[in-house]
DNA sequence: CGAGGGTTTGAAGTGCATCAAATAGTGTGG
DNA sequence: CCACACTATTTGATGCACTTCAAACCCTCG
């Protein structure tokens, strides 16, 4: 692993996950003494399935994938996290392993926290406690959407599904997105093959009229959008 | 909804989820008071999508299915829950709605917590929230392995993962298993079409040399069926 | 017995995966 | 700054798994 220690004089990237709102000094203290601020460069695998765990990940930046390899070599990607989203906190209550491997897909910068010295803060600061149930049960939801987008929607659509959530609230035209990543990794993402997504992207231009340059996606109408891609879905735009 | 009230004179159903395990007489005190256990039977639905969240239910007995439904009519599983599990839990934290449906798939014995009552506990007791993270962490973890199964498992293998789960550890050889609710459930549950489920039993049958009778499965060789259901999946029996 | 739901079987269609190959894009060293 | 190597992306052809529609069968229960 490529690790640079860099010294951490913020808690921005952890008050992003509002995992600690509502904490008081004495946590944010207490945090400090142990955490260490890193940056790690893509391509890094933090740590693999079954290996013991020893940190809790908050992203400040970049992206991180979760993904489980099968005995014949595929991978199933479990997650894709960004900023503000945090990692590693399952292995607290099991058999203190990651049941997952992780690797840094875009260059990271990110906050460990020695998963002890979480797991004692949680012990004894129930308001934290209360705010991961809430994330977590949030993540839950998603995860739900996940599999029924899966069951549903048909290629195009989950790609449609997937822009939707990364446009800005409240507009409706003429919206720029940009890819958050490799094609590749967003095909697996949506659990597809790239050429699949190849495919179904050139019929999503097409059927629902928006142009792709690149990694950058131009909207003209947002409404078009939602109507092709949450037909099939139980929640409609925004979907949460 | 067709709701008998019974006395309730135990917690075994409570104590079953692990959820109240190390919670002090004062816990079980405050929940007898506010709680009702309830019979309740096949095809009532408790309450659907966006409907406003009053209670956290605990299963004692019978199936309860959660789903939603889409614009168009289809319906998707959530899951099919059972003797130990809880759900409503989800909805304490958000907009305190529920965000699925939930219907009895077969007559089910239950205890309601009336969802307030339910916060205060947790947040009066750390311990209760510990053990509330600790069963949402796997089920996470059993919801990624549900996405994992429906991306890398075919119809037959599924089915045959499904049966694993239901087999008692220890045993290899010889194992009698009865499915627990009927078949075009079953499909439903593991993301097919009856009739795609009717097909792929008879496929199971000849190649994981199992037999079938009605809701009756015997597994002569559990080998047998591990090999043919665990290959494509990153873990191996029993997982999880 | 006959009605109705659950289950199976058959035939045809669709969507995605796979394999193969061409093309575009990116970074490297000369 | 160009040529090369290497990777990402696209395109084409084909096959397979699952869905869909339709009809038969089975089972249970009034």
């Amino acid at each position: 692993m490529q690790l640079q220690s860099q010294p951490d004089n913020s808690f921005d990237s952890i008050i992003a996950t509002g995992l600690f709102d509502g904490a008081d000094e004495a946590v944010t203290q207490s945090l400090a003494a142990g955490t260490s601020q890193q940056f790690i460069k893509k391509g890094t695998v933090l740590f693999i399935q079954g290996d013991e765990a020893k940190y809790v990940y908050i992203i400040h930046n970049g992206w991180i994938k979760l993904f489980n390899e099968t005995l014949d070599g595929d991978e199933a990607i479990v997650d894709i996290l960004t900023t503000g989203d945090y990692f590693g906190d399952s292995a607290m209550f099991g058999n203190q392993c990651y049941t997952f491997s992780a690797e840094v897909a875009e260059d990271v910068t990110a906050t460990l926290i020695p998963i002890q010295q979480f797991r004692n803060i949680i012990e004894e600061h129930p308001v934290i406690a209360i705010n991961m149930l809430s994330n977590m049960s949030r993540r839950r939801k998603q995860q739900d959407m996940e599999l029924e987008h899966r069951t549903l929607q048909n290629a195009p659509q989950r790609i449609g599904c997937f822009m939707l959530r990364l446009c800005p609230e409240g507009v409706t035209k003429n919206i720029l997105i940009h890819l958050p990543y490799d094609k590749t990794l967003v095909a697996a993402r949506l659990g597809m093959q790239p050429e699949t997504f190849s495919r179904a992207l050139a019929r999503l231009k097409k059927e629902a009229h928006i142009e792709v340059q690149g990694a950058t996606v131009h909207i003209s109408d947002l409404n078009e959008l939602t109507t092709y891609s949450c037909s099939a879905c139980s929640s409609s735009y925004p979907c949460e």
